[in-house]
DNA sequence: GTCTATAAGGGGATAGAC
DNA sequence: GTCTATCCCCTTATAGAC
């Protein structure tokens, strides 16, 4: 965006999004101003719109961008179709799990702020968020068809469990009783159950 | 709140909280103005204020007078706790369900629009809230207790289940492939699933 | 790249007539 | 119980100086 290399504009456009991020999950987008993104930034409103073009823009780039980096980030350690589908599940939950606890006000952001996208940007966003449920009902189906998940509706089942995963990012908090790696254990094997795989117990606590 | 019983008072009232309800449901409470609201109602916008002190405590009323009725519905149909816990879950997760599809609007609302509460009245609606889960909480926990439900650790199971349960209302549509009943059915076997407890499958379908 | 100034409009809420 | 008119403030976005 920005061609000078000395110049702070890369940095600002970073500092722009940073603080939008922010401001939006706090008090959601039609409550923050731009004139509010501006002072977080230390900038005056108007130098705003060197880096989008509108209010509107803003939001569509931050959901957008979180989506694809979502989808990318599960390509990037996705296991191949061959393996078993257990051990799939498990990869998905784990990164899941992991990628919403670690980017949580991204992942707030892109379900609450759907309303607020423009008809065309809204498209465009369930389009990628279509993407990510079918990558999770591909794993379910697989497992079905081999005979090692057993769930009375697939479609069903798909929602409940994307709903429940992605419920983590409403409670978890750092520094709470238990850590990312803990909790993302304990959905896994919840997860496996849901699905209807013979799950082992590996520590029932309190 | 109107005295005369000819006047349209009352029933205005009751059209200034449906229609804030739709509004802010589909739009957002920040993005809907008091104008738009008196526009769908059919009055002037300093009429509302005969009905709500300001725009906050109308959002206020509407979120506190929801958790309200979600609760004492709840009672009047809540199983005594010498009841078996399985049959108890199953009790909860059918009403949940019910409940959260024939009231998609104010569900979405009570959920979306905490940010916009002030602080004080977030405080309440947290309450009641939690009121809310810990009815749940409580069935897993006796569950747990008697050694029919088997969960790694309760209370991530509960925020998991609420979770999951909730999510109905994001995506069902009326008229879809399955009807309420269905959904709720597929949704306590789900739970059952979930709580660890031995649930035998019905009927495997897709 | 950023600022100041400003245009043009919408917001919540109130006063007073009817 | 409702309307009209209005106050005052904040909003998005742009123009032009530096």
């Amino acid at each position: 965006m920005a061609r000078k290399s000395g110049s702070s504009g890369e940095k600002t456009a970073i500092a722009v999004r940073e603080a939008a991020i922010r401001l939006i999950a706090q008090h959601g987008f039609a409550a923050v101003s731009m004139r509010q993104i501006a002072r977080e930034v230390g900038v005056q409103a108007g130098a705003l719109y060197l880096y989008t073009p509108d209010k509107q823009s803003l939001l569509f780039d931050i959901l957008k961008s979180h989506m694809e980096d979502l989808l990318s980030s599960w390509q990037d350690e996705a296991p191949g179709s061959d393996m078993a589908p257990e051990a799939r599940l498990e990869r998905f939950v784990r990164f899941h799990i992991r990628y919403h606890i670690s980017r949580q006000d991204r992942v707030f952001i892109s379900y609450m702020e759907l309303r607020n996208l423009s008809p065309d940007n809204f498209v465009e966003i369930e389009r990628l968020r279509r993407l990510y449920e079918d990558v999770l009902g591909e794993i379910l189906s697989d497992g079905a068809a081999k005979g090692v998940f057993v769930m009375e509706d697939i479609r069903v089942t798909t929602m409940a469990m994307i709903a429940m995963l992605t419920g983590v990012s409403t409670w978890f908090r750092e520094g709470g009783r238990l850590g990312p790696d803990d909790i993302a254990a304990h959905y896994i094997s919840m997860s496996l159950r849901l699905a209807g795989a013979h799950v082992p117990m590996l520590a029932v606590a309190e």
